[in-house]
DNA sequence: TTGAAAGCGCTAACAG
DNA sequence: CTGTTAGCGCTTTCAA
């Protein structure tokens, strides 16, 4: 691995010089020779900057860490092609880290930060991950944005336009004729889940509805979970015709669940799932969602994290553009 | 951020005593007070060492990279888990790296470790990356090691045994009486894919039957691509009452083409899967697969490559316990 | 237009 | 048992 003093002897001139050219320093002025033979000498050794050296130099690693729950789950694929794309466009390297347990995954970040192996943060908070503990992160020297999450002391964040997708889920069920429209949702602490709530209720009292309680359940987006809300709220005396789940892969376990006990979709109920993922074209019926902009989430997330390294003051996004768009498959259908 | 030589200060001590007694050198003998008295301070001042000083002065960084197609795959879930836990074990940093379009991605991993960002890598091939294309990211000097994928030229690798998963999942078919068995296989280029086919034929050759062509298709693992290949042979003349899917997501793309044109799971044929993942209980029918031991795959390949730097010749590793397991559900029957 | 030199934080060889 | 010191590769101020 060729250093730099190996490039500045070969090309004939002091270290320095080298730096400056091969660091595009506009400050600089060499003759156009001396710049030529430089560049030469690098491409001729194959150079690449040593990364230790100029971290401990500048004291920063040029390196961001996006860390969610679980990285395996797909919805996360447009996330990270869009956390990807912009730190490659801004010079950044991306790491991908997870946190199952996040009490101990917040000290493997706080580490991350404190070693200097990143410089910053795009983080989605678990619901388990109290407001505290997250101060705590960020008391840290942390530069952190928080993705699909948020902190009530607002300190940098990107979301979903949650209200707009889960009031467009809703007006597709009540445009179909439905009447009767539960809604399997997050966690009362979850702010998101508060929001997709409220657009779910919004849209109910523009048809001229209200929401009804036993119609609606709030245990989380896990399948097993979402499964068990289905079956309970459909096992109520008078139950709803149609679900709105609070997310995909719930919805796919209230899908399961829902066949189980010989509910059919859509025949007897019709479901809508916010969020999209290549499975809810397989699942049966095929899975009606509306997708969001995921990528564009990741994207202006490591955006916003890199203004902020540079000073900038921290800012709390709602990305509205491009809007939650229903993506119509076949388990919606006009109420029995 | 605390430095060392500020913990040497307060415990007053130099800084060569304070390393030595936070690195916990077993060659230095320092008096047990002098000793907590340095322990004490870093504590105090809540010290980590900062990475990249110790990067340039060590020249590596105590870094590793997993680099997967694609992260997403929920099939690589248990992968990460292992490779994770491997990680931490050995007091090594793991970042998780993607590579969608390799060609690409492979630049991304030469200045991964050209800049010394991380040690070496684990590298799941895509079928698309060349034997030559490995050799060069090699001959860079990266250590690897390739996990779920192989080389002609050995140099490092921890696959699974995919004979005996392809071969349990055939014999399970023919213990429920099926003497048609057709197989959706990996892309013939594929090492792995031909070892799967190896155990298919393996199996069928015990109960005395033969690889018959019509019945076997070798499009890869997408969904998609899956799909097309149950489509096409089920419309052979007179096709098989059972399939082999070489990979679980091929499987659940191929019910979904199944159930469009027809053909009732497991009424009309029955579908068994190589690899699991949580979906595969959400299709209809839920789908009997064979786990393999990702996990293991992930932990042995992060322990072999950490071997690998400290110098250890290369190795080529088939995880062959815990073994392949069936996961009985209910795409699977007998013959009609 | 170019070069010399300091120093980022750390480890380890060597000296006391 | 402990301290001094060189130097990893880099950027940048200052001087020429």
């Amino acid at each position: 691995m060729a250093t730099l003093s190996e490039i500045a002897a070969r090309a004939g001139v002091s270290v320095s010089v080298a730096s400056r050219v091969l660091n595009g320093d506009p400050t600089v002025r060499t003759r156009p020779e001396t710049r030529e033979r430089v560049l030469q000498a690098a491409r001729d050794l194959d150079y690449s900057a040593n990364y230790a050296g100029r971290a401990l130099r500048l004291a920063r690693s040029k390196a961001l860490a996006l860390v969610v729950p679980n990285p395996s789950n797909p919805l996360f694929a447009d996330l990270l092609a869009g956390a990807s794309d912009a730190s490659g466009e801004c010079d950044y390297t991306l790491l991908v880290g997870h946190s199952q347990h996040f009490t101990e995954g917040s000290d493997v970040i706080r580490r991350l930060v404190r070693e200097g192996r990143v410089d910053g943060f795009v983080l989605q908070r678990t619901d388990d991950l109290t407001d505290q503990a997250l101060e705590n992160l960020v008391a840290n020297d942390a530069r952190i944005v928080l993705v699909a999450s948020r902190t009530p002391r607002r300190r940098g964040s990107v979301i979903l336009d949650d209200v707009a997708g889960a009031r467009l889920a809703t007006e597709h069920l009540l445009s179909l004729g439905h009447r009767r429209v539960g809604l399997i949702g997050g966690v009362e602490a979850s702010d998101i889940a508060r929001r997709r709530e409220q657009g779910y209720v919004v849209a109910l009292r523009d048809a001229g509805l209200r929401r009804r309680e036993t119609w609606v359940r709030r245990l989380g987006y896990a399948p097993e979970v979402a499964a068990e809300a289905a079956t309970s709220i459909m096992s109520e005396p008078s139950g709803p015709t149609a679900l709105v789940v609070a997310n995909v892969n719930g919805a796919i376990g209230a899908l399961t669940a829902l066949r189980q006990t010989g509910v059919e979709v859509p025949g007897d109920v019709s479901v809508v799932a916010i969020h999209d993922q290549w499975m809810a074209a397989h699942t049966w019926p095929p899975l009606t969602t509306v997708k969001m902009a995921f990528y564009d989430v990741g994207y202006r997330a490591v955006r916003l994290l890199i203004d902020q390294l540079a000073g900038a003051p921290a800012d709390d996004i709602v990305v509205g553009d491009p809007p939650p768009r229903l993506v119509l498959r076949a388990s919606t259908a006009p109420p029995p």
